[in-house]
DNA sequence: GAAAATTTTGAACGATGTTCAAAAAATTGG
DNA sequence: CCAATTTTTTGAACATCGTTCAAAATTTTC
């Protein structure tokens, strides 16, 4: 009855990654223990070693489980009928918004850094791409005349752009500063964009 | 005889924020150990924490040298007598540049994370603003009809926007894709907000 | 030059991720 | 059903950190 002990294993892998992603919404990515999460589960310490391959593995899939949620909060505000600036802004906006709500997991996104000797793998990598999806459809109607491959750059650009913008707004000390100016320093920040993209066409 | 002693100290201060300086350029912020840059100075264990208050302390002080190299190699590449749009394109390839050369220095000015307890100290944030300095200067002859402090937001949007797109750019998996094309698309980029920018101005 | 003050030292400490031999549990065979 | 075997789980032990602080080395004082 191999089956049995399959579940076991992967029940203890769940209800590690939840307790991990409760640690690190609540404390911060830089304050989570392997032993605290050991506990939070009632498991051995050892225990984490034998479903995870280290520390870094078990973030990954916390990662993982936000980069999912993000997905889900950037599809759900996505309208198609609307004008490509429109869309783009409401990406924005749902993107400075999820990170406003989910602070801690938002920044363990791009806090974690990996060992050099232990990169992330491909599968993980590939979840990114996602977010360079969604920026490049609506581009594609901004500028239908750009080559496949110079959007998929120009979607990577946007949003190395928007999270910039984003993470310089959170962190510093501007925080305190209301989201409502947040947002609509952004909104008008992708109107130019826009804007531009629109006015250099016609050129 | 007071001065000698702290003429000593100053040097011990000063070789360890060189040595640090060169273990973080060489093998990059997380591979900085307190025992390696004291064995570097040729200085027992303890005495970091005679002229520092910790690793942290002496990181700043690495990211504040750093600061300042990017604040000459910034200011060399301003030229005054050019229009609005290729001042802000020579700042935003005097980042790219820097960040490529000094890629591990570059990279420290942002990983590092002060502990919770004991944030950034207020003279080091300061040297932040000149980043911000810089770039307001072309913005207030771009949108010469926004307020101070709303063009001190704007300047900060639009740094956080530069480093965004120059962080996703030499991280990621797209390392290997040549500077010129990197450069060739935060050229791009740059015009793109120019052009909005003053296409905006005219409605 | 001896005593006092100061500076430097590096062994020791506490915290942390990780390992692995042993204990516990589950499976198998008779 | 029980004993033998395999598998899983455990947590003490280890290695590596940053940090401390009593003692040694040095410098200053008188």
């Amino acid at each position: 009855m191999a089956r049995k002990t399959l579940e076991k294993r992967e029940d203890l892998k769940l209800r590690l990654i939840e307790a991990a992603r409760d640690r690190i919404a609540a404390d911060g990515l830089s304050n989570l223990r392997a032993r605290d999460v050991t506990q939070d589960v009632g498991c051995a310490l050892g225990g984490l070693y034998t479903v995870f391959a280290d520390l870094d593995d078990l973030i990954i899939h916390v990662n993982s489980t936000t980069l999912k949620a993000l997905e889900a909060s950037l599809t759900l505000a996505e309208v198609k009928d609307h004008t490509p600036s429109d869309r783009l802004r409401n990406l924005a906006r749902g993107y400075l918004r999820f990170a406003v709500a989910h602070r801690n997991l938002w920044k363990a996104l791009f806090d974690h850094r990996p060992p050099d000797d232990r990169p992330s793998p491909e599968w993980h990598l590939e979840e990114h791409m996602f977010l360079m999806g969604v920026i490049a459809e609506p581009l594609a109607e901004l500028q239908p005349a750009m080559s496949e491959t110079a959007r998929a750059i120009r979607a990577r650009t946007l949003f190395g752009a928007v999270h910039g913008v984003v993470s310089i707004s959170l962190e510093g000390r501007f925080v305190g500063l209301p989201i409502e100016n947040l947002e609509r320093e952004l909104d008008d920040f992708i109107l130019t964009i826009a804007a531009g993209a629109a006015a250099l066409r016609l050129k």
